[in-house]
RNA sequence: UGGGGUAUCGCCAAGCGGUAAGGCACGGGACUUUGACUCCCGCAUCGUAGGUUCAAAUCCUGCUACCCCAG
């Protein structure tokens, strides 16, 4: 009986991912991680009512379970890239570098000691062998559609994974984990960076980076408020600024940090030009398959996400050197450094890469 | 010091005798496995002390503060 090593959080969907496969035959194994040890604001340790939930279903479904604990190679390989990069003054995105790292890296060779064929988690998302090679499918419930968090996987990681709910809808999942008794079924998705949960995400970050106050300043100049370091804040930003009753007597928004003089420029009006741009700069770009889809130097059409769950762009992508470069058919809003932009072609999702630079659409030449 | 003006929520700002618009900020919630955006809800008795009136933020008087002009 091939063994799988079902990746738990303690939610509704890891949950029902394990359930399925037990019920299809397979020798399940439950193994809850523990990647981040902190309380959070209210002093509860997430972790743990999330490990007894686990412990929970586990024995519902009767299957066994463990726990395993990579809160170093998730400080090391995760953690210390996310602080990096804010410092930089760009917003980085842990949770691709997690799943790229920590559950399909570590966790995976873990399993394999385990004795484990393969490993589960509970992602809406779909893979699928075309030409004999693992390919990487959008979930089937469009709202719910993880993929974006999985372009920088390989598909030799793929090639290891199953993602049993990844063809059902979310209403279905739930349905299914009440049917079955599952203690979670009606457990509120969980958001916040993976494994860390949700927080005052300022007053987190707190912790880790140093303040650096400086002005805000309109892109004429004016000085209209006080920043507390540029590392808290991202493009595009409205909360927080604490601007009010200036100018128009619209919104502010971050429009640029800039570092060198730590400024923080913004401007008012959700719709700002300085915030729109049809062309950005990437690098570190992946690939599941491996190598890009198009040759050195010739464009590609294809879609891309700048960020999660954002309806589908048209895009036309070409690659020189290490350097990616998008061009949107459309204007995109606060493309921001640091963060990713996911290719697909139809429901496949190719790979994706981090944005070095969006330049804005007025600097067209 | 003399003359004039203004004082309404943290900020901007309606109101002109009939029982406090709106925007921004802020707080809460929804959405969301990053950060954001977005959406919904909440949020003042009118500088102060008196007076007139059935009734005052709205009229009158004193006080206080700030602004402008003058010299």
């Amino acid at each position: 009986m091939e063994r799988i090593v079902a990746g738990m959080s303690g939610g509704v969907d890891s949950s029902v991912a394990a359930l399925l496969l037990k019920q299809q035959g397979y020798d399940v194994v439950g193994v809850f991680m523990k990647n981040w040890d902190e309380k959070d604001e209210d002093g509860v340790c997430t972790s743990t009512a999330d490990w007894e939930d686990v412990q929970d279903v586990c024995h519902t479904i009767g299957i066994p379970c463990y726990s395993v604990n990579f809160e170093k190679e998730y400080m090391d390989r995760v953690f210390s890239r996310f602080l990096d990069e804010y410092k930089k003054g760009r917003t980085p995105n842990p949770d691709v570098l997690c799943n790229r790292e920590i559950k399909f890296k570590a966790f995976l060779e873990f399993a394999e000691k385990l004795g484990a064929e393969k490993i589960s988690t509970g992602h809406f998302v779909r893979t699928e062998m075309r030409e004999s090679r693992p390919v990487l499918l959008r979930g089937a419930d469009t709202n719910k559609d993880q993929s974006y968090f999985l372009y920088m996987l390989k598909e030799r990681q793929l090639a290891k994974a199953v993602f049993p709910v990844g063809g059902m809808l979310k209403s279905q999942v739930r349905a299914m984990a009440r049917d079955a008794g599952l203690s979670v079924s009606g457990k509120k998705d969980s958001t916040g960076i993976c494994f860390i949960g949700e927080r005052n995400f300022r007053a987190f970050l707190q912790n880790y980076l140093p303040a650096m106050p400086g002005d805000m300043r309109t892109e004429a100049g004016e000085t209209v408020g006080r920043h507390i370091g540029l590392a808290y804040y991202t493009l595009g930003q409205r909360k927080g600024l604490g601007i009010g009753g200036r100018g128009d007597g619209r919104s502010w928004f971050v429009l640029q940090k800039d570092l060198k003089n730590n400024i923080l420029i913004v401007g008012q009006g959700e719709d700002h030009p300085s915030l729109y741009s049809n062309r950005i700069e990437a690098s570190e770009a992946t690939w599941i398959a491996g190598a890009a889809p198009m040759p050195e130097g010739v464009p590609f059409r294809c879609t891309a996400k700048f960020r999660y769950r954002q309806p589908d762009q048209q895009v036309s992508i070409l690659q020189s050197g290490d350097t990616l470069f998008i061009e949107a058919d459309e204007p995109q809003r606060a493309v921001t450094p640091g963060q990713s932009a996911v290719f697909y072609q139809g429901d496949r999702c190719l790979g994706g890469a981090i944005v070095d630079t969006a330049i804005p659409i007025r600097e067209k030449r």
